[in-house]
DNA sequence: ACTATTAATTGTTAAATGTACAATTATAAA
DNA sequence: TTTATAATTGTACATTTAACAATTAATAGT
């Protein structure tokens, strides 16, 4: 005989969702940050959060909260990890589900992020954030890194077409490192999912350098080790 | 000047845990599974699982769940990942937090086990299960595998002590494969994380095969990969 | 138009690691 | 004493990693 109605006596919470929303702009990865605008800890940096609705799923809730802040969608989104720590947000009992997204800066809305006085600020100077807000950018940057180990990451964060240098520098950034120019590049071509282009990039060398595109339809399977991490 | 009273407007949900719970046993990884209790798919197999309640962080709910189904505290438990399609428990919206665990097979209160109808499944014949289930089970899996790639397990799954053989066998049940028994033991070695001890195995072998044992204190740090994947 | 300059790119080499498989060893059982 | 066999060690070759040297293709200055 089947146990009825087990689902009503039970408590209900609160369901948010933060954004750890990154970044590359001048050989650096960013992360995008807003001053809280309620206390507690109003006007501390925090990730931009959102409350779950009824019907909707974390990740449409990501999405949703992802168009209102930067004005974008279709980005990419991966879950991090649930934070549910009772005494977590001292303003009342919320669960949060960690979310990191890619971007390419220059697409974003300026204006709708310098309206929530949004700001971006470089990975390796990250300020002090609310509740356990520095522990979802940790692991958000871990599965960041763990990703651009197994597969060519740069699609969501680079232009359309970039250089293996550029490529080389996000290769950098990401993982805090400098990584060989001329072993990266080989590793690269080894891999076999970019398309050289006949352009080259002039302004930064005399010599100037190649343009890359990622090619079409490359099923994104994993690749064998990029980077070794 | 802060917004006041934001979370109130919001709405609440009910929060699960469902444990993938991981054992070892004839050279087989085994999941858990137990009938399920309630309305709707009665009867069918299910991951064991349980409402977080007021006060509780969903890790301590695992854990509460895991003492009350298989008797045992302190064993590992990790964080999967959460599921909130609206529509993926037809009996009520309920978002659920995975986690898998890694028990000994043997130490675990068989008893308590039965009294719920649980049986143990090997991982390459898990029956259908409800709702979501299968991709809880098949990410926790993946987490598995990705952890025992950077780190030596088999404390959590394995006796105290235990033959290279032992070992052996249980990274090719995790990986569902065949390592090469002269590379895996030499890799092994080069970790330095197992003491040899001078009894033997002699059941399975005329030869006798040493015993091993985790050291102590050895900086759990991610090794060297132990695996290629 | 030549030359110096420099990022981009290619080449070289040694060490480390991975892989397959062969050879040896230690012991219980026949 | 011999046989059988899992346990263990050894060998040889392929692949990958890593550090760094060498070359190239333009530009900019003279």
């Amino acid at each position: 005989m089947p146990e009825p109605n087990i689902y009503k006596e039970h408590s209900k919470f609160f369901i948010a969702v933060d954004c750890v929303i990154f970044g590359y702009e001048n050989e650096e990865l960013k992360l995008l940050l807003y001053p809280r605008r309620f206390e507690p800890y109003f006007h501390d940096w925090s990730l931009m959060g959102g409350f779950v609705q009824e019907g909707e799923s974390m990740y449409m809730a990501a999405r949703r909260v992802l168009k209102l802040t930067v004005g974008l969608e279709n980005i990419y989104l991966e879950q991090v990890g649930g934070f549910s720590e009772p005494e977590r947000d001292p303003g009342g009992r919320v669960i949060s589900m960690a979310y990191y997204s890619l971007i390419r800066i220059n697409e974003h809305d300026k204006d709708l992020v310098a309206e929530h006085g949004g700001k971006w600020f470089s990975i390796s100077k990250v300020p002090t954030l609310v509740f356990d807000h520095a522990e979802m950018v940790e692991n958000a940057l871990k599965k960041l890194q763990h990703k651009a180990t197994y597969e060519l990451i740069g699609k969501d964060l680079l232009p359309d077409v970039f250089t293996l240098t550029q490529l080389n520098n996000l290769y950098n950034a990401i993982f805090q490192r400098s990584f060989d120019a001329g072993n990266f590049r080989k590793k690269i071509g080894s891999l076999k999912v970019l398309d050289r282009l006949a352009t080259k990039q002039t302004n930064t060398s005399k010599r100037g350098a190649f343009y890359f595109r990622f090619k079409e339809n490359i099923d994104h399977n994993q690749y064998d080790r990029i980077v070794k991490f």
